[in-house]
DNA sequence: CTTATATATTCATTTATAAGAATATAGTGC
DNA sequence: GCACTATATTCTTATAAATGAATATATAAG
């Protein structure tokens, strides 16, 4: 039960939630999704790290770069089926929409340092 | 996104999750639960308030019981999809299937006004 | 109406969670 | 090694959520 209840809990949060629907479209660093949530970067790693536990993302190290990227699904049955389920789901949500249309314009270059 | 937190934190709390295991097999009454799940009867209200807020149950009056069971989907695709998942996820889980087998002693004629 | 029973709601308390500021850690380039 | 950048972690605070005791409400029976 313990790994479905941390997909669960993971999932109760917007920002989370937003953290899920942008990554289905772009690999991301913190800094970029900082960015687009447009809230601290400590809250970002936090959020991260909880979807991470849950199976939910992964993250590959690039020098100084941290990029994150929604998992495959093997870690947990569950987030597999909720990682599956919300490529469709949600899609006609106004503020998931307006955050992902935002992304073309996140680019890591103008942002991180800043 | 509202109805689909609302899913998610319904099922985060794992008192929560042995309701919605309990009324895959049986309709109960609040008391029914109450003794099954071993909590306060206001908690199990509480609960099964979220619950229903949550499009994950619903309920019929007979008289002065109040009857419980799943809900059919219909409120909530959210809530569907997992009510269908959930039939078939955490059937090994150990604690969840104590308390399912222990269902068969659970009557109210023996257990309500206590 | 009164009494009994089942359940919902309120209240007070405790625990969990989310947020940002501050700080620590990791990696890069000179 | 030092300075810079990206990110993780700690600390503090505020808010949300869970709990049971107490109380209110709904239904049944006489």
């Amino acid at each position: 039960m313990k790994a479905f209840l941390k997909v669960m809990r993971a999932l109760s949060d917007p920002n989370r939630v937003k953290i899920i629907k942008m990554l289905q479209h772009k690999v991301m660093c913190v800094c970029e999704m900082r960015a687009a949530l447009q809230i601290a970067q400590p809250s970002v790693s936090k959020h991260l790290k909880i979807l991470e536990d849950a199976g939910l993302v992964f993250f590959h190290k690039d020098g100084m770069w941290v990029n994150y990227q929604l998992a495959d699904g093997s870690a947990s049955p569950y987030a597999a089926s909720l990682l599956g389920n919300l490529r469709h789901w949600l899609e006609d949500d106004s503020e998931l929409t307006e955050i992902v249309e935002k992304l073309s314009s996140i680019r890591r270059e103008d942002l991180c340092g800043r």
